[in-house]
DNA sequence: ATGGCAGAACATTTCTGA
C-alpha cells in the first residue's frame, strides 16, 4: 500500500506532470493540496482513465484538497468542527491496512505570513481546531495518518537558513509548538524517523534561484499513530519532481506500508 | 525594504502563496 502527499500548486495546471507521477510510481493513494479548483472543474475523467477514483473539497482559485485512490473509498469528511471561515483545507476518509482501520486525514494548514496578523491568527486557530478534531479521535483510540501541507518547519534542520526564518510563521516557536502538540498526541513524523540528516527538502520556492541553490524548506508531512509504524517499509522525498518541466512547487512525499 | 516566479480570475492588473 504506497500512499503518497503532494502540493500540486493547481490541479489543472500541473496535470500532465501528475499523470507522469502516477504512472512511472503507482501509489494506491494519493492526498493533493492546493488543487486550486472548483469540483465542478475538477479533472475527474483523466484520473478516472488512470483507474483513479477522485474525492473533492474545491474552492474556486485558492486552498483545495482531494483524494485520489484506485479503490473506492467511504466515509469521506470535508469539515474541520468550529472552522468558520471555511477555506478548503482538510479532507478525510476511512482506510484499511493489515485489517487495522485508519482514519486517512489531508490538510493544507494556512501559511500565516505575514506574522501577527489576521492571517497569522487563523494558522495558530486553525492549528488549535485541528488538534481538537485529532484528540476527539485519539481519545477514541481510533488510529491515524495525517499528512499533507503543513506549512510547518519543525526544527532547524528543515530549513536551508534557519536564522533567516526565526520570525516566519512556518518557523515562529509558537508554531513550532503547534507541532510539537500534535506529535505529542501519539504521532510519528515518519520522514524524520528513518532519516535524521538535514537538507531533505519538500519545497523550493520559484524565485531566488532556490532550487538552483538547493534553499529548500521541509513542510510537507506524513505523521502516523506510533502504533502504525510498525508496517512502514518505506518513505521517501520524490526530489527529481522539482526538476521537470513547469513543476509545483513542491515535491510529492511517499511512504510505501506492508 | 523590495522583488524575485507562478497560477487564477471580477483578467493587460490584482491577489495569493512560503
Amino acid at each position: 500500500m504506497k500512499i503518497s502527499t503532494w502540493n500540486v500548486n493547481s490541479v489543472r495546471a500541473r496535470i500532465e506532470n501528475i499523470k507522469k507521477y502516477i504512472k512511472d510510481s503507482s501509489p494506491d493513494i494519493i492526498l493533493l493540496q492546493e488543487i486550486k479548483t472548483e469540483e465542478k472543474n475538477y479533472p475527474f475523467d483523466d484520473f478516472k482513465k488512470l483507474g483513479y477514483e477522485s474525492y473533492v473539497n474545491g474552492q474556486k482559485s485558492y486552498n483545495g484538497v482531494s483524494i485520489i485512490s484506485k479503490k473506492k473509498l467511504k466515509n469521506i469528511n470535508i469539515s474541520l468542527p468550529g472552522d468558520t471561515i471555511k477555506q478548503s483545507r482538510l479532507i478525510s476518509t476511512e482506510i484499511k491496512i493489515k485489517n487495522k482501520i485508519i482514519d486517512l486525514i489531508n490538510i493544507y494548514v494556512p501559511n500565516g505570513n505575514p506574522v501577527d496578523t489576521e492571517k497569522y491568527y487563523y494558522k495558530i486557530n486553525w492549528l488549535n481546531l485541528l488538534i481538537k478534531f485529532l484528540k476527539k479521535k485519539i481519545d477514541n483510540e481510533n488510529q491515524i495518518i495525517i499528512t499533507g501541507d503543513f506549512n510547518i518547519l519543525p526544527e532547524d534542520i528543515d530549513v536551508h537558513a534557519p536564522e533567516k526564518y526565526v520570525n516566519d510563521a512556518l518557523f515562529r516557536i509558537e508554531i513550532r509548538k503547534k507541532y510539537r502538540e500534535i506529535i505529542n498526541l501519539g504521532l510519528i513524523d515518519v520522514f524524520r524517523h528513518f532519516n535524521k540528516k538535514e537538507g531533505n527538502y519538500t519545497f523550493w520556492d520559484y524565485t531566488q534561484g532556490s532550487w538552483q541553490k538547493d534553499n529548500g524548506l521541509r513542510i510537507d508531512h506524513m505523521l502516523i499513530s506510533n502504533s502504525l509504524i510498525e508496517l512502514v517499509k518505506k518513505i521517501e522525498i520524490k526530489k527529481k519532481i522539482r526538476s521537470q518541466d513547469k513543476p509545483s512547487d513542491h515535491v510529492p512525499l511517499e511512504c510505501t506500508f506492508t
